[in-house]
Formats: C-alpha cells, sequence, structure tokens
DNA sequence: CCGTGATTTGCAAACGTATGCAATTTCTGC
DNA sequence: GCAGAAATTGCATACGTTTGCAAATCACGG
C-alpha cells in the first residue's frame, strides 16, 4: 500500500531475513517452498515488486537497452522500433530511447548520456558510427549493434539487408523490363545503406553494358527527393529517364507524387519507379510501390540474438557481420518484364 | 580508459574527498572554483561519468519517464514520441518505452514493470487506464499523463486534442460544402477519441436537423477499415452517402483507396472524405486528404509541462485536463463550400 | 540416536552515489 | 591582525538490492 515498499520490509512480515526475500526473487537461487511461499504470500500484502535500480546496481545489468534513432520519418523505423521493443519485452528487457540528429558532434553526447545510464546494449540505428565512440563502448565492455548500417570497424556488429544484392535485383528487372534510360536518386551520400544500394545497382547494370542516365540527390528527406525528381524529369521525354530507382521508400513516395501530380507524368505508364524498404504505405493503392523489402522480423530477430549472446557469453561472443537478402515486391509502379513489348 | 571509473578514483586522482567529487557534478552544491577544477580535470583524464542508476538510487529520482504505447501504425505516434523524446532529452530526461496491446490485462503488467524501473513519471499515449491501476502509480508517486486519451479518474492528468470541437468543425464543413448524406466510419469504440470525434460530429449535425446518413466500425485498423468502406458504399450512388468522416487519417487513405481502386468511386467528385489527426502523409499530393489536425507540438509540450510541474513541485501541482484546438486542414480529398454549387 | 552430506538460511559486505553534520578553511570589516 | 561570519570540505551513513561465506537445519542410512 505504501509508496515505497522494500524487501526489508517483506522479510519482516515474513519473519525471515532480507536475504531470503532477494533469493525468492532471484531465478535460480537456493530457497525452501516453504518460505518461498512465505515471502511471496508477505510480497503479495505489502505490494512488493523489486527495486530494479537497486539490483542493477549490485549485480551490473541493468536489462535495459540503449537505442539511438536519428529519426521517425522514414515508417521503417518506427516498425522496426515496435519489433525490438517486444522482442527484448518478451527477455525482460527494455528500450531506452535516444535521438540523435543527423551530425556527428551530437552522437557523442548522446553516446555518453546513454553509457550513464549503465545499458546492457546499445543498438544503434540508421546512424553511423564513429571509430572512437565504438572503442569507448567496447572498453566499457557495452556490445553495440548497428541496425540498418554497416560499417568497417573492428568488432563491431551491423545487422542490415543486402543492400548491394537489392541494388542487383531492381537494375536487373528495370532492364529486363525493357528499360534503356534508368535514373537513380540517392539517400544521404553518408550512408552505408545509400553507398551498397548503389553499388550493387551500377554493378549490374555495367555488368549488361548499360549505365546510370541520369543521377540526383535526395538525402533520404522528401523535400530533397522532390527537388531531385523535378531535375531529373522536368524535360521532354526523350531526355528524361523512362525507369528511376529510389534509395528508399519514403523518397519514392515524393517522387511519385511529383511526376503524378506535378509533371504530369504517368506512373508506370511513361516512368517506371521502384523503391526500397517495403514499408507499409508502399502497399497502399495509391502507390503500390515496387519496392526491395526488407525484413524487419529477421533484421530484428538477428539483433537480439546478437546482443543476448554478448550479454550472456561476452567470452565467447564474437563481432557478426549479417545481410539479410529480401525479395523484391512486385508491384504496380514499374513495368515488368511481361508487360514489356 | 577502465572499464568503470568511479568517483572514489577521481577523489583519489584529484586528490580530494568522494563528496567533493559528487558535488562537482551535483548542481547548486557547496564547491570553490579551485577543486572544482581539479575535479574535473582528474574526471577528464580518467573518462568519469556519474552513474545515473546509482544517483537514482540515492536521490530518488531516476531521470526516466515511462512511455506506454500500443503501436506505432498510425505514424501520429512516431511523430510524438520524437518529439517527446527530444523534449525530455533536453530536460535530462530519457524515455523508456513499453508496448503494450490494446487488451486491458497486458497493460496491468506492463504498468508493474514500469514501475520497477522507479521512473520519475509515466506517460500512457492511446491506451485506457483502469482506475485501480492509476490509483496504484498515485500511491507510489509517480504522476500519470495520458496523452491522446481523456478519462474520469480522480486525479490523473490527460492531454488530448479537442475531439468534440474538432468532430463539430468537420461537420459544419461537409454541412456547408451541400453535402446531405453524411456517413460515419468509427474508430474502436473503447477510445475516448472515437467517442469525442463522434459525439461532437453527430451534434453539430443535429443542431442543423441532420443525422448520420450510415455508419461503420473501423477500430482505427487499416483491414477493418477498408471493410467498413466497402459496407458502406458498395452500393447505387443515391444509396451510399455522398460524404464521410473517418475517425483518424490512417483508416481514412484506406477508405479513400477502396473508393477509388476497388469502387471506382471519384473523390472528392463522388464522395468527399475528411479525416482526422494530420499525420504526414495526409499531404502528400495523392491523398491530399481534408482533415483535423492534432498540434502534435502542443500536446507534447503540454504533456511535458505536466510532467516537470508535478516532479519538481509535487505538493502544489494540480492535475490538468487539457483539450488543444487544432484547425481544419482544407485540402482536396472532400468538396468544399465554395464549389458547393 | 548419531553422523554425514546436502540443502537452506542469515550475516555482512559490497555496488556508486548524495547529503546532513561537524570540522576546517577562507573571507570580511574594522 | 583579529573576531566572527560565510564558505568549503571530509566523514560517515543511507539508498535497496545481490551474493560469498559460514552457521544452521534437514534428510537419511546405519
Amino acid at each position: 500500500m505504501a509508496g515505497k515498499v522494500t524487501s526489508l520490509q517483506v522479510a519482516a512480515r515474513a519473519g525471515v531475513s532480507q536475504s531470503a526475500v532477494s533469493r525468492v526473487f532471484t531465478p535460480g537461487a537456493s530457497v525452501s517452498q516453504k518460505t518461498a511461499e512465505k515471502v511471496r504470500k508477505a510480497a503479495e500484502e505489502l505490494g512488493y515488486r523489486p527495486n530494479v535500480l537497486a539490483r542493477a546496481m549490485v549485480s551490473g545489468k541493468s536489462r535495459i537497452i540503449g537505442l539511438v534513432v536519428a529519426y521517425l520519418e522514414n515508417y521503417f523505423y518506427p516498425e522496426a522500433l515496435e519489433k525490438l521493443s517486444n522482442a527484448l519485452q518478451a527477455r525482460g528487457y527494455h528500450v531506452l530511447i535516444f535521438m540523435a540528429s543527423q551530425n556527428a558532434g551530437n552522437l557523442d553526447d548522446v553516446m555518453s548520456e546513454i553509457l550513464d545510464y549503465q545499458v546492457d546494449g546499445i543498438v544503434i540505428a540508421s546512424v553511423s558510427l564513429s571509430s572512437d565512440v565504438a572503442e569507448r563502448c567496447q572498453s566499457a565492455g557495452v556490445p553495440v549493434v548497428l541496425f540498418n548500417r554497416s560499417q568497417d570497424i573492428e568488432g563491431i556488429t551491423s545487422i542490415s539487408s543486402d543492400n548491394v544484392a537489392g541494388g542487383r535485383k531492381v537494375a536487373e528487372f528495370l532492364m529486363a523490363g525493357g528499360h534503356r534510360r534508368i535514373g537513380y536518386i540517392a539517400g544521404w551520400e553518408g550512408a552505408s545503406t545509400q553507398r551498397d544500394r548503389e553499388a550493387g545497382f551500377t554493378a549490374a547494370l555495367h555488368d549488361s553494358g548499360q549505365q546510370v542516365f541520369s543521377r540526383e540527390v535526395g538525402d533520404f528527406d522528401t523535400a530533397r527527393a522532390r527537388e531531385a525528381a523535378r531535375a531529373m524529369f522536368d524535360k521532354p521525354a526523350d531526355r528524361r529517364p523512362d525507369a528511376v530507382f529510389v534509395a528508399n521508400d519514403h523518397m519514392a513516395f515524393a517522387v511519385m507524387d511529383v511526376l503524378r501530380f506535378e509533371l504530369g507524368i504517368a506512373v508506370p505508364g511513361e516512368v517506371s519507379v521502384v523503391g526500397y524498404d517495403d514499408v507499409p504505405p508502399a502497399a497502399w493503392p495509391a502507390y503500390n510501390l515496387t519496392t526491395v523489402r526488407q525484413r524487419a522480423n529477421l533484421m530484428v530477430g538477428e539483433t537480439v540474438a546478437a546482443l543476448m549472446d554478448h550479454i550472456d557469453t561476452p567470452q565467447t561472443a564474437r563481432p557478426r557481420r549479417v545481410a539479410i537478402d529480401g525479395p523484391l515486391i512486385l508491384r504496380g509502379s514499374a513495368r515488368s518484364p511481361i508487360d514489356k513489348g
């Protein structure tokens, strides 16, 4: 009933020592049936629950995972966040959120704040990491997982989709559809997702003797993507692309809107558009966007598995670099090989 | 450099007592310039940062705010979450996320888990609260803010938009547009947002001698909203509504897609659609949805203000019930009064 | 009924910080 | 240079838990 019930009060009421109470609430500790029952009863009556923070202090494990995320405007992230939080919750962990803007200066402060909370692990979504920050976490013994970014830092686990393969698939699909002038609208150039998607895309084009017809940068931002679309498509039909790969869905929606509603260009009639992520709105009929699926479930699963591995058995855990393959989801925003003729 | 640097080590290196170190990192404590400098220098060299958890234990303030959220699929919530986290971060607090599914049984467990973390406050978004859970928080001395839900529980602060007024605005706008058969697609009926929006809407209709032409329930869910749209509109033109108010944007997109792409009904040519929330996709040209704006910035501002009030001055803080008015944003999904004729 | 080993229990020392109190130092005005 | 006030400092305790260790209890076969 009272504001703060401690194990000491429970112990007094149950007529046992405080240690006994602690052991009852510590799985795998040595307690007899009888005392366990007495303690549980007393705890129930007083409304006692162990103080996680006090437990964290002495055990060194806070059961908190820090999550750094740059922006939730790209709807891939809310989805991932929801799944991640649920998966961790099921294992008794919880997510402490830290917002970081793109610029890296901020990230240092944010990482310091995270470590202040004695988190058991850190997930960094959509943000790149300087190697000295990574090192600081290493030395603090806190495992770090890069989510949706890969990076060549010694000993850092990263989980992403196979962006190179995804980019290839898009190029092959568009070429198979008979497109001859294929454009690319890039994301923020500091991002590995952007880099890898483009690399796979252009490599596949080259393999078939083609090259990118035109390229603009949209920085993963709606407004910039619109400008990029105007710059790329506000020209006569024979001097603009007949297909465009946009580095993520979030920009692809903006590009489609510019094509259809500003420039009066039919999608997919005159221009095919392909995105990346397969966020929920991609399936909405108004866009019906052909796109490469990022398998959020699998990515989250790998992330959680990596974290648990490092937390539970730090001595044997090895850093992983996982790239999960995702299928190209054929919808209606791009002419497909069968309607090619 | 080492894994864990404590105030004791800093004290040793700076040649002062541990208390002195503590005071240097406690704003408003009594320390001389000289020792402050010595301590800061030593702390810098050792990479010392105070342990938030240890601090929380003795001070009783964890600087953690628990956030309960049901689902992030409605894009109003990611936006609110981002703003909330940023606002709290600026004040030295951080957000610990807890996912709760709709059913209330789960919520009890979740609330218990939250309290285990000794949070300084709790924000409950989009979930209703049983009064005994509320009472438990009260007795634990943890302030609770209901975000986007209002509820008549003694002493609980709630922040929402003025859903009744918003519902009225929609009705008045549609009637002014010359619509004669106005339908309503409801959200989940357990939600106060749903109840209030519908109440304002039907009240305004009644005031003008009209009533709801037809009503379906979409439960704030995409799939259900689609079914509702089919049930309401798959009929001859004179037996279906000429306008529909959908209880939130997330459902409104689904409804528009069914109308346009399944039933071949022009929006706004044959049917006007109005939503609620003004989430980002509402402004995307493909939907261009006329909708009532929820002013997320103001709502978050009030939420943070209420929390800080209760945390900093619990003795004078009074529970508030705030309803923030939001404008009807006129876009292209509904015929407006001027094109009435 | 006793001895032995296994199980259960309590004691006490941590974990890293904040803070009341008393002792010490520094400052102020004369 | 000195008394007194003000500021600073260190000591020691507390926060609520876990956990190693030793004491106590238990089960059980002889």
